[in-house]
DNA sequence: CATTGTGAAGCGTTTCACAGCC
DNA sequence: GGCTGTGAAACGCTTCACAATG
């Protein structure tokens, strides 16, 4: 029944790099820049001029050959395409260290995300402001989720609450979640979860650091100094 | 000169999961499990059992055929691979709200990253402590990074001056980045660049949400609120 | 005989190269 | 002439399916 319009299906590592486009295109335009070129916006995203063009081509052809892209247009339509063209409140479980820092970050909700809700567990945190957010109970996340129409939850507890948190988001009707902790987390097929995750990232450099030795002469590293069995 | 062990290309997408194993071993270890199988390591790490052997197959055969992995030596084959069998310390650039909570966090040091400096450009911040390191002027990067033979850095500073801290660290010998500004840091081809950036994450996640609602019935979601040009 | 290790097929992403168009 | 849009080739990753084996 629905008009079948937007039934592109656009590629996952497109998806990705369009918030990157659109940062891009949000500075250029506050530069003044009104049209930009594929080369440049391939230069300024640290990826090639084909990328950006086969990505943008996703979006439909909305730019001008022998020109460029007119960047109002263009963040427009990545926007569209993104679903930004309205808020999606989330709502944060987690009341600690970072659930209080993501609370406090104001350019969250500027950005069209705002903070529906603070939830913990604790009840010694339930009532406490936080970064001009009031902590409430965990049990009241689903009044939450309903009567602020939320679809995004954010997992800022410590690893062992992390699949309850999740477990809790997705019975209150949460439909995508953003996971901090580091752990997987069991949800429905039809839920969409991402991760964050610092560790895996440091020892993804790591790795690379290691193999930087391995390969060839030593450069300045660091040496042994310990060796953990777990 | 060097032996020719550890010659092996591993596939960024395996590196990128390798991480995610060690952990769920780790776990594994400290239940007492001693020996796992793939299906059991794919079913917790949340992916399939052919790429969890395909993964531990570019490490080399230390599987049993019939029976499984031993938890232990598995552990320690991961470790080296990504070079976690010594320290990496880091330092962090910025003592705002970000760089305050990844130093106060413990679980850093104790994972093989300790924090071998902070540093800010604001000499008003400069000498305070913050989860027990003193904050350091950040002229002292290069002898930070020399005396502690620190080769990750970590960049942890607001958007507007997070190249000028990338430009820092590479001069002063650092060769892995991790970047918490959510901008495109321009460095040297042989860096390596790990980016972890919130609002990308948000907005691949509005994208599903946005898609949900396009594609079907209505489900219990956001409405339209704002439509912001830039 | 359960489970690993792995060629080979399948699939998604990137890059090339150039036709199409302003 | 310059830049977009896009088939087609190249590449890398995932999945299949089964031979190898303790």
């Amino acid at each position: 029944m629905a008009p079948d319009r937007n039934r592109r299906r656009i590629p996952d590592a497109t998806v990705s790099r369009l918030p990157v486009y659109l940062r891009i295109l949000g500075e250029q335009h506050d530069l003044g820049v009104d049209s930009i070129s594929s080369d440049r916006l391939a230069e300024l995203g640290g990826v090639n001029a084909a990328k950006v063009r086969k990505d943008l081509s996703y979006l439909g052809s909305y730019g001008t050959r022998g020109v460029g892209y007119e960047v109002a247009y263009l963040i427009f339509q990545i926007q569209r395409e993104l679903g930004l063209t309205h808020d999606w409140p989330v709502v944060i479980v987690g009341a600690g260290n970072l659930g209080q820092a993501l609370s406090g970050y104001g350019g969250f909700g500027a950005r069209g995300f705002p903070v529906a809700g603070l939830v913990d567990v604790d009840a010694s945190k339930v009532g406490t402001l936080v970064g001009g957010v009031r902590v409430r109970s965990i049990d009241e996340l689903p009044q939450i989720v309903q009567s602020k129409r939320v679809s995004i939850g954010i997992v800022a507890t410590p690893t062992a609450s992390a699949q309850d948190a999740a477990d809790r988001l997705v019975a209150a009707g949460v439909t995508s979640i953003l996971n901090f902790a580091p752990t997987v987390l069991s949800v429905p097929p039809s839920i969409e979860v991402r991760k964050v995750d610092l560790a895996v990232e440091l020892q993804i450099l790591s790795y690379h650091e290691q193999r930087r030795i391995a390969g060839g002469a030593a450069t300045t590293a660091a040496r042994p100094r310990a060796v953990s069995a777990s």
